[in-house]
DNA sequence: ACAATGTCGAGTGAATTACTCGTGTATTGT
DNA sequence: ACAATACACGAGTAATTCACTCGACATTGT
């Protein structure tokens, strides 16, 4: 598996502070349990993305975390990078040892290129547009 | 990371029988060497290259491995698939579970679909061509 | 003051990885 | 028959990673 959990759930939260956007900060409490993530472990993921630089986050009564920047100008590269560190899919490409002995290299290079490509060019915005048409997409099927 | 040792491996070593077909069976010990593969773990995974139907054995002396195809019949996604299981980049694309809240799943599917597509795409004649290439090109690199 | 909230680091049980080792089995040459 | 050569297979294991939990502390609104 490439992604751990810690790039799903990561994502999930910024889907969900992306969603919330413009209502003041998001609770810790409130997007672990809308997102289904054990809210402990949420919070190491949080301290994350802050460092990170992707959210800024507020303390006392009616604090929580907010978006540092506008969901458009994140990326689901960027995040899963700073999650997961990096997503090379071969030992090899990251190290660079054992290159010349690998033999599968080449094609392996080339699939992670697209795939950064890809993923550099979905947005938050992106994401949370679809769960939207998600949603409406299984409301008209359960109103049949 | 996607692939462990054992998709790195297993590959080295199909690569390895492609190159030396046609001269009766490689043993074991040989491919471990040329290929620096602990040849106790290489056991391993010739047993489930052979269990797979990738590969056959010979016992006994003069014995060793072949490849029960034609290496143009042979891609790397069945091989990876057969040593690693699934390929799949993210838990939700295999299990179909918390497919729903994940959100990012769309992306990944794609991405998972052009990955399969592109490794059903090289076949084990690809990756020794590729390597004679590459042996080749180092070669007159350092006749210079 | 005090309650609500985020911050941080230590710790932990379970699973996975990357192996090794020992024993057994088949085949060949003599 | 027998010794040598190879593969076959399962048990065991040390190290690492994963997916968390917990407790102590910091900050802020009322």
């Amino acid at each position: 598996m490439l992604l751990s959990t810690k790039g799903d759930y990561g994502v999930r939260a910024m889907i969900d502070l992306a969603k919330h956007q413009g209502s003041g900060p998001v609770q810790r409490a409130d997007i672990a349990r809308r997102r289904q993530i054990p809210e402990s472990y949420l919070d190491h993921l949080l301290g994350q993305l802050r460092r990170a630089g992707f959210i800024r986050s507020v303390r006392g009564p009616g604090g929580g975390h907010l978006l540092a920047k506008a969901p458009e100008e994140i990326c689901l590269l960027h995040v899963l990078e700073a999650l997961e560190g990096s997503l090379a899919p071969l030992a090899c490409l990251e190290t660079h040892e054992g290159e010349a002995i690998c033999g599968q290299d080449w094609v392996w290079q080339e699939i992670y290129d697209t795939m950064r490509a890809r993923l550099a060019a979905v947005s938050l915005t992106d994401l949370v547009e679809h769960e939207r048409v998600h949603e409406r997409d299984t409301a008209i099927n359960y109103s049949i």
